[in-house]
This record gives C-alpha cells, structure tokens and sequence, in this order.
DNA sequence: CCTTATTGTATTACATTGCGATACGAAGCT
DNA sequence: AGCTTCGTATCGCAATGTAATACAATAAGG
C-alpha cells in the first residue's frame, strides 16, 4: 500500500483521505520534533515557529506533552523542554533491537583493539544515524549519543551505506543533496564523492580523512543482512595525533572490516 | 520543584477538566509505552492488552504511530514495533541536557582511571535512571543504554538518592516498595536498607555488594545542585574478579566521590 | 485438509473532542 | 510609565476521532 514510502524524509506518506490516521497524534509529535539539539528550551511561540501549529494548537499540545511527562517546564521562565522520558523508548528500542545486540559485542572488542571511538550506524531518512556510539579512552569533551545523526555525503558511513546501494541511486542522492563543506578537506565536487563509493564498493570500506573533523581519519565497513543488503557499517574514528594514515588503512580498516564482517550475516 | 512527583507511576495528574488536555495523545502515548524491553514486536491484540484501549483506538494508534514513523511493522506477520526513529529525542534531550554534558568528562575520566562500567543516574518517578552507562575496557556481552531504569531499594544509585531525601520519606517509599530478591545477596530487610542509607547519609558514599548482581560490586556518590539538592549519582561497578571490597572502599570509593563533587554545584 | 477460533482490516453513523479566534493578563524592553 | 510581545484562559461550532460491527485473513487443531 505504501508505495510513496522512502522518498521524502519525515512526513507521512499521503495526507489523503486516511479514516484511520489521528492528526492530533502528528501535531503533538510536531511540538516534540521542535526541540532539536541546537535550543534547550523553547517558548510557546518559538514552538509556534518550529512546529507550523498555530498558537493555540501549540499550546494545548505543548500542555499535554508536559501533563504526560514527556515536556517539563521552567515555573519562572515558562519555557519547555524536554524531559528523561523520552530516553524511556530509546532504551527499549535499543535493549530489543536484534542488530543492536549482536553487534555489541563486537563494537566493544573492536574499541578495545584500537584505542579509538567506534561505533554502529544504519541508514535513517536521508541521514545516517549511530544506534551505538562508544567511546575512546582518552580524555572525553563532549559524547555522540544514540540518535546522533550525519550527513551520508561526507562521512564514511554515509558513503559506505551508498556506495552498496547502486550508482544510479547514490549518484541521483549526492547531486540533489546539500554537500556542505564541514571542514576545509570536506570533498564536496560530486564526481570526487562517486569516485570514492566507487572505490568503498571494490575495496570493501571507506576511508574519510578529517572531511568531517580536523584531526580526525574515519574508517567504516558495510554491515550486510542475510538477504545481501547493507544494514548498517561499522564505524571507527581516528585521532590523526595517534594514527598516520597509512596505519588507518593498514591496521585499522582490516579490524573494522573483520567486524562488520562478525556482525552480519552467518547462519 | 516537583511536589506531585513520586506518588504514582506513570499517569498525568488529575483526570479531571483540563479543557488544554488532548486525549488523543495520551493514547497514543499509551501504545507506545506499551512496547518494552521485554518483547520487541507486539500484535494488535497484544497492544490492546498492554495499553488498555479498546481495539478500535488500538488500531488508530498503532496506525498513526506507524505512519509517523515512530513504529515498524513487519509486513508479513503484521507485528508492530519500535523504530529507530524514538532515539531521536533521546538524542535532542542528551545532547541539550546541561547535566550530562558538564558530567561526560568527569565520568569519562573516572571510567579512565579505574577500568570500569560507570555512568551517571538520576530519580525518575519511582526508580532510578541511567542517563550515561559506559562500560569497561573488558570483553562486553550486553550493554546499559541511556534511559535504563533500575530499582532504588537495592542499588547504589537509589540508596545515594534517598538517604539525601529525609529519613521519613526514604523510610516511607522501602517500606512501601516490592524487595524483590533480585539475587541471593539483595537486601531486602527494611530496617538494613535503612541502616545503610543512614550510612550513606554519614560516609557521602554507597556501596552495594552482589545486591544487584552476582559478581558485582557497585559504588555510587551524590551529585548536588546548587541548591544543595541531589539530582544525580555518579555510580561505579566493579567486577569481583578484579576488586576486592576492601579495594572498593580504598580506591573506588573516593574516586567516585570526587567524580560527584566535580560534577555538583561549583559556580 | 477442512473447520473453527483468533487476530487484523475496513466501514459507518454519531457526538464527543479538539479546534482556533479572541480576549485577558503578565512580563520584558527602552 | 507606555509599549510590545508572549503566555494563559474561554467558548461556541463542527470537524474529528470514536466504538460497534462487519469482513478478511491467518493460525490452530483434530
């Protein structure tokens, strides 16, 4: 029924007559999509402004949310936020998830191996999106997050998850994508990025050095169903003042392969 | 802040006329809700069970839900489950959060110093809640995800929480809990739990013995506001085969707490 | 393999529930 | 203070979601 699905990235797929489709239900979702990662707490208006409602639709579902416990509110400033419960489904979502769990394992030896963060990422949308993002072992500023989502043109994930997806399909997403530039070696001339998956398909991974941060070299291979589809990609990010590139692609990609490898498939 | 927090579990307020309240939304919060950390796809008719609606709204909100993109459904066996899609506001409310990100380094590091799963907890409702579970450097079965909630009669966590809530309440809420034996070593006994949370009160720190889980050792420190409340733990597990108790209290302990302490207030 | 039970899907007539305009009150700004 | 902007409360209307029920498809079971 759903033929229209997997083109456009986050509204439903028709707004046609759907008898059983409850639009209070997508409004509400509406206020909690507005909070993003760049504000903390907004406003009834600024909700206004993110969500499209009109002020009163904000109001009273921004007041629901906040009665259920899923938006708390500042008494003084009157802004919301979100509140912990959402990580509530997150952690359901993670705790059941097949791939999650057959790949933790893994995922953890692998950052054990190499000194580095390591992760698994899946497709999502337009984006990619960690499912699970560990950590290094040296000094932690700031963390990636479940739910943490990039970009599919400049990172090595993205490329990797395209790359296994046909040319057609990936040459068609790259040129009508935004392809900003991250950092100054971001790679964002087309045929360069085609050139690359071109290159991920045959070798069987992808290499990104500090496209998405200075300092960083990106390794990351495909994760495959039993079906032969990629699923997902193992991720590892580098810091460039502990490994030379050579080193990335000589011992690090290896590793990272052999994992994706453990992850997928088998009987 | 929360006067009403802590008498029941799950449900808003008052059901009485909040003329603001969508109820459209509560149910379809309720079908989310109903998918666990115990089984990963739900039938309509499991749904209705779970959540409580009848199968007609069952059926909406699943529907809706499904359109939304924040349940799966497969197609053949016509299960619902959860999408990928509800960590996303996992990772709008982790990123954002000013709690978690003044503590990541602090956790980072105390996971650096000693080797082994750390993380911060926070209350929620009537248990307690892992906001961020890192784990060690060993071989890593099953992880802790962010959101994970845990008891608060038989954990550090919990213990650390209560003993800096008044005697009369923390009294009040282990007696009126379930003391589950959740291993051989759990204790159950009101007036021990008592007697080690007046401890906690009196060292600033806890200490939970294979209550938890056999092999274990966890230790767990107060995280105050500036208004001298506590509003997290920093929480320790130290596997058996690696520490003995007395290491525990000598090393970890004081660790912990000095992880606590850099984490609370300061300006 | 055919019958029966159970679960999922579609439809419909109805009134409850959510709608949005508007009026009011409360902060912040200069 | 006087202005503007934002959050809260109210209310009559009808669109929206509701629950019953009929139908279809799958699972169970002898």
């Amino acid at each position: 029924m759903n033929v229209t699905d997997g083109l456009h990235s986050s509204a439903r797929a028709d707004d046609g007559d759907d008898r059983l489709f409850v639009g209070s239900v997508e409004k509400a979702f509406k206020v909690l999509e507005a909070f993003g990662t760049d504000r903390r707490d907004l406003g009834l208006m600024e909700i206004v402004a993110r969500s499209g409602l009109n002020k009163s639709a904000a109001q009273r579902f921004a007041h629901t949310l906040y009665q259920l416990g899923y938006l708390e509110k500042d008494p003084s400033s009157r802004r919301y936020m979100l509140s912990k419960r959402v990580l509530e489904s997150a952690n359901s979502f993670l705790r059941v998830d097949p791939l999650v769990n057959k790949a933790i394992p893994h995922i953890a030896e692998l950052r054990r191996q190499i000194n580095a963060r390591v992760g698994l990422a899946c497709l999502h949308g337009m984006s990619a999106m960690y499912l699970i993002p560990l950590q290094s072992n040296q000094v932690v500023l700031r963390t990636t997050h479940p739910g943490h989502k990039i970009p599919l043109y400049c990172t090595t994930t993205g490329r990797v998850l395209l790359a296994h997806r046909g040319e057609e399909e990936a040459r068609a997403f790259i040129e009508s994508c935004d392809r900003q530039k991250v950092t100054p070696m971001t790679i964002t001339d087309v045929e360069r990025i085609m050139e690359e998956i071109k290159q991920v398909r045959a070798q069987g991974y992808c290499i990104t050095d500090q496209e998405n941060r200075m300092g960083d070299i990106n390794a990351a291979a495909p994760v495959f169903d039993g079906d032969g589809t990629v699923i997902a990609t193992v991720v590892a990010a580098c810091s460039r003042s502990e490994w030379a590139r050579k080193e990335v692609v000589a011992k690090v990609a290896p590793l990272v392969m052999q994992t994706a490898r453990a992850i997928s498939a088998d009987g």
